[in-house]
DNA sequence: ATTTGATTACGAAATAATTCGTAGATAAAG
DNA sequence: CTTTATCTACGAATTATTTCGTAATCAAAT
């Protein structure tokens, strides 16, 4: 079951920050649009569909990530490459890096892991 | 205005067939789901939104993409990367990269695509 | 014990996206 | 000319997602 950008957000920050309360969530997001009742109602949803895992023991419930950070990352990668590069890992890595946001530091990582993808 | 994935899946047809009626979109997709109308509203719509040219003076309408294949698809690059990789280009990179679908052929593109970016 | 503040549960509204049925128009075939 | 096939237009249903108000519960503070 693929997450929707919102669960995505909420996810990001479990991921990030480990177990969690609404309340933390919320105010990592810190969206200006949004209530509380919101992100709280949403994070339901995401337990409701086995997605993260809730600790009920005290008032504050707590909330973790329930899936795999990598593969729920490549799942919408694999996605993209199909609906939006027609196929093309190359492609969309070669973008990826045009688009001049790449630091000096992530190249070099970058180089350092395709040397690495080599020797094997 | 971002476009939905059905929306995008369109727009990959157009611009890799150039002007298409709507049944050769609907054959190049061949959901086994959908109906055709269906892919015709879709379109309509998109022409609605100007995401789309349409030309009327036959019946048979024809359509093309209106708006710039690397610049939309940067736009979802970017959320994607900032949603889901939390802002870092490197690691949506190697995660890419590190999906083994890539061929030796596009691992070869890139090196020589890095490459290049050093000489500026 | 009462008030105050924070929390969860839940229903329902609002919005967005997808899907398709049906009617009418047009053109091609007989 | 009539039938058949193909197409567009359009409304409406369906499904998914996001949003929030309100009530109930609990705990801490007065």
């Amino acid at each position: 079951m693929k997450p929707t950008d919102s669960e995505m957000e909420i996810l990001q920050v479990l991921w990030t920050k480990g177990q969690s309360s609404v309340r933390e969530v919320f105010e990592t997001l810190d969206k200006k649009d949004v209530g509380y009742t919101t992100i709280l109602k949403l994070m339901q949803i995401m337990h409701e569909k086995g997605m993260v895992a809730r600790d009920t023991s005290s008032k504050t419930h707590l909330y973790q990530a329930n899936i795999e950070k990598e593969s729920t990352q490549g799942q919408f990668l694999d996605k993209m490459i199909d609906t939006v590069y027609n196929g093309s890992t190359a492609r969309l890595v070669m973008q990826a890096l045009g688009n001049d946001r790449t630091s000096e530091r992530e190249l070099e990582e970058i180089k350092a892991f395709l040397r690495n993808l080599e020797n094997k």
